[in-house]
DNA sequence: CTTAACTAGTTGTATATGCAACGAAATTGA
DNA sequence: TCAATTTCGTTGCATATACAACTAGTTAAG
């Protein structure tokens, strides 16, 4: 079996290319990011709020993974934790103004990047690519029970 | 710009998902092997005594994640480091018997892995999703000086 | 031949990730 | 109502990653 003519290895080399690229634009442009924070500044933009537990799911990411990732957000003074007062478990995470103007920032270099990187690819190939990949997607969530989000 | 309609997003998810699975897959089997030392133990395989600098670069990994890669590796007695007589400053990287053998236990997992993520996808979607993957890839190589090799 | 420039690998520091185990709080059930 | 269970978040531990700065060894320039 040839693994080069499989889809995974080419995923995993384009990811880390995409990752690395993001990070040098971002520092390129004096944005003290990294994409993992831009996804949570991005989730938040769209549902400010959240609790702990659903962002870690609505990330894709462990619980613990998002606690100390929220810990180095909020050091940087991106985003708050609010405790609820219905259930003292829970932490509600919002965007502080500087996150939110720090996405505000960085979205339009992401757009570009974005539209750079599907660059002399028709809509129809960027369509029948994402097709392919759910049905990846459908593959992994049939043999697992774990949940696994976004990225 | 809807980001959840370009490839990057669903890259990045699926990614994650294959990585977790992949991790699960080996605990399932006691096989204690992280994914990123599979690739390196693959490598190896491919090519014994590399110089460290040279396997940065084929897996696409920075020298110094590199160096403690193979630290981790060869306390787990996978891998052994042997200085190079002509050149004092290079150490080749050589499988050991230990990290041979369980390179090839592994091996028919991920390959049934891999198998299985492809299922009910024809060898033409396979085939032409890669191709718009190049495509990316070439994109960002246009954009970027840096190297950055396999995953 | 000696110094300057370069190269290979390591270390310091920071971030990210996940499993196991934990404490605190809420919910269930008897 | 009170014990057992579940849930949310944190901490301990291990791994992975990369930039900057460093050491030691090699090569090139004068």
């Amino acid at each position: 079996m040839d693994l080069e003519k499989t889809l995974a290895p080419w995923l995993g080399k384009t990811m880390k290319m995409i990752d690395n690229h993001i990070q040098d634009l971002f520092y390129e442009q004096n944005i003290s990011l990294t994409k993992t924070q831009w996804i949570l500044l991005k989730k938040l933009h769209e549902k400010d709020g959240v609790a702990q537990q659903e962002l870690a799911f609505l990330t894709g990411r462990d619980k613990t993974s998002l606690t100390r990732l929220v810990n180095t957000m909020e050091k940087k003074n991106l985003v708050a934790r609010i405790p609820s007062k219905s259930d003292k478990r829970i932490n509600h995470i919002f965007l502080t103004k500087n996150g939110e103007s720090l996405f505000k920032e960085s979205l339009p270099i992401i757009e570009k990047f974005i539209t750079a990187l599907q660059e002399n690819i028709s809509e129809e190939e960027i369509n029948s690519t994402i097709a392919v990949i759910k049905k990846v997607q459908e593959n992994l969530i049939s043999k697992s029970i774990k949940g696994c989000n976004s990225n």
